[in-house]
RNA sequence: GGCGCCGUAGCCAAGUGGCUAAGGCAGUGGAUUGCAAAUCCACCAUCGUGAGUUCGAAUCUCACCGGCGCCUCCA
């Protein structure tokens, strides 16, 4: 087993060797958090989410750290816009960050710090740099000097002069406009820290840098983010990191595609830059506003935000599914359509858990889960079902070595499924005088396959919502239980007509009826 | 203008040099069922276009068409 990664930095697939052997760093760019997250947040931390249970499966022990950018020139523009503190903005968005990550089962962080909780870290890691001449302090404001290091650009694979940099007025005090800031020096009224430079804030890059080495030290394992912090953020990070340290600071640079607005037809036209640049004389500096055509972007586009809605509406787990169903690399064109024919496909796995349960008495979900790759090797024997399950889960496996493919990996999940439910079928497992033990007890290993399996990928953890909802949920159950056996009495007499006008009824109202050889079940929809 | 990515069935989506191109959704036919539901079985693509490299390409090269991202805040 060689788990491979594809890493940004060198622009290929390459064996996975931690630093120090069987010890895992991983620091993932986490939200500023200024407003409500949207479903492209989520994308990273769900499949970093994922990374994590894998790497532990695989027997490493890994440290993984999400970091909260808790101060910010947006956040101070929207505590100003709501008359509150900056904090408070923080503490809000924070909260609201951290829900959406439990609804959809991302639970395996570690640490998440905050900015505004280390910039004792921050202020040593700047005057370390000023020290060895990789930055200058000008009028308060502390920059990196991209001319000073030699390296700058190899991530993004572009050059340090080519580069426009960040504007605004402190521009001017720029060597050059590729440098950036360091520190900010506070405008009246703006929260600050003080420092050897006078009040002012950290720039946006270099915590990560500080936070990283606190926790994860100088070289760490995996620096992962969405693709569109390759540059500026992690190549400036990386700047500061390696000029600071002189050693490299990540050994893998992961970067998971970004989501994108499912536009009207197919998403158009010419990127917006181009766009921006055919209709205005050529030449101009700065690139301008957007064109305010179609607007395919997560984060501008009119449902931005509005995820714990959509969590409300479509449940963690579809979402989560949804994401984990294309490749972390790839783009993931959103749609709420997506998301529920995602729930479709979801509820194989539901039902067959509930088909589990009636043949054993036990809950799938409660399942012990086999939580390391060698406690998961089967001994097939003769039993061609148990040599089946073997060659799917090897399959499974060798799909997420492969840079944790689980698109991929979630096709040999229903070849799974499917092969227990024919096991099932053909072994008449449902029925208890005809079942052989032999039968039974290879189903049920096989199905320890497969509840270990599904929950490296953190699905069917909890059995989907399916009681009626309100207040009145008993009395509810209570009385299709009632209509299920009125039902029964009329089929027993032939009468069709009202057995089926009791089921096309409860239809109606969501709720569809199972007819087996043991009785009649019901589900809601 | 610079640096990248993508184009696989009605839809979503793996595969990136070689057996019959995964899987899902939708659909069709069948088994099962009183009829359904669930489950199982079968069917459903020659891979944007053109040329080239090769014994052999969806997979490599070039051109063209179409779509997207970053270079400025962004996960």
């Amino acid at each position: 087993m060689t788990i491979r990664v594809y890493n940004t930095l060198t622009r290929a697939k390459e064996p996975f060797e931690p630093v120090q052997p069987g010890k895992v760093g991983i620091y993932l760019c986490g939200p500023t958090v200024y407003k409500e997250a949207h479903i492209g947040h989520m994308v990273g931390p769900v499949i970093f989410d994922t990374i994590k249970r894998y790497l532990v499966y695989c027997g490493f022990d890994v440290r993984w750290v999400v970091n909260i950018t808790d101060v910010d020139d947006k956040l101070i523009a929207q505590a100003n816009l709501r008359g509150i503190p900056m904090q408070q903005v923080a503490t809000e968005m924070t909260a609201d960050y951290l829900h959406n990550l439990r609804a959809l089962g991302v639970d395996q962080i570690d640490d998440m710090p905050k900015a505004t909780e280390h910039i004792a870290e921050i202020i040593a890691f700047i005057e370390e740099l000023i020290e060895r001449d990789f930055a200058y302090p000008v009028d308060g404001d502390v920059f990196f000097d991209v001319s000073a290091d030699a390296d700058y650009g190899k991530l993004s694979n572009r050059s340090a002069d080519s580069q426009q940099g960040e504007g605004g007025e402190a521009a001017a005090r720029k060597r050059s406009p590729g440098d950036f800031a360091l520190w900010k020096s506070a405008k009246p009224g703006e929260p600050s820290w003080d420092s050897p430079w006078g009040p002012g804030r950290p720039g946006w890059h270099i915590e990560c840098s500080a936070m990283s080495r606190r926790l994860l030290g100088k070289t760490f394992d995996i620096h992962g983010g969405g693709l569109d912090l390759v540059f500026p953020h992690h190549e400036n990070e990386l700047a500061q990191s390696e000029c600071c340290h002189g050693q490299p600071m990540v050994k893998y640079w992961m970067h998971n595609g970004l989501m994108q607005a499912a536009a009207a037809g197919k998403v158009g036209g010419r990127s917006e830059r181009e766009r921006d640049q055919a209709g205005q004389a050529t030449g101009s500096g700065q690139p301008p506003e957007s064109a305010g055509n179609v607007e395919t972007k997560i984060s501008r586009s009119k449902g931005a935000g509005g995820l714990a809605q959509l969590i409300q509406r479509q449940g963690g787990e579809r979402i989560r599914f949804f994401l984990l169903r294309t490749h972390y690399r790839s783009t993931i064109v959103f749609s709420e359509e997506g998301i529920a024919e995602a729930g479709t496909g979801l509820e194989t796995f539901h039902r067959f858990c509930e088909r589990y349960e009636r043949v054993t008495g036990q809950s799938f979900y409660d399942l012990p889960v086999i939580g390391r790759r060698a406690d998961g090797q089967l001994e097939a024997g003769d039993s061609s079902l148990l040599r089946e399950v073997q060659r799917q889960r090897d399959s499974f496996l060798s799909k997420m070595d492969d840079d944790f493919n689980t698109g991929a990996a979630i096709s040999d999940l229903f070849d799974l499924v499917r092969t227990l439910n024919k096991a099932c079928d053909q072994q008449q497992l449902e029925d208890a005088g005809q079942r052989s033990p032999r039968a039974l007890a290879e189903f049920q290993r096989g199905t320890a396959t497969l509840r270990e399996l599904t929950a490296l990928l953190g699905l069917f953890r909890q059995p989907p919502p399916k009681t009626l909802g309100g207040a009145d949920q008993e009395l509810a159950g209570q009385l299709v239980e009632l209509l299920i056996e009125l039902r029964a009495t009329a089929r027993k007499g032939k009468d069709f007509a009202m057995a089926d006008r009791i089921r096309d009824g409860l239809a109606g109202l969501g709720i569809t009826l199972e007819d087996r050889k043991e009785g009649t079940g019901w589900r809601r929809d």
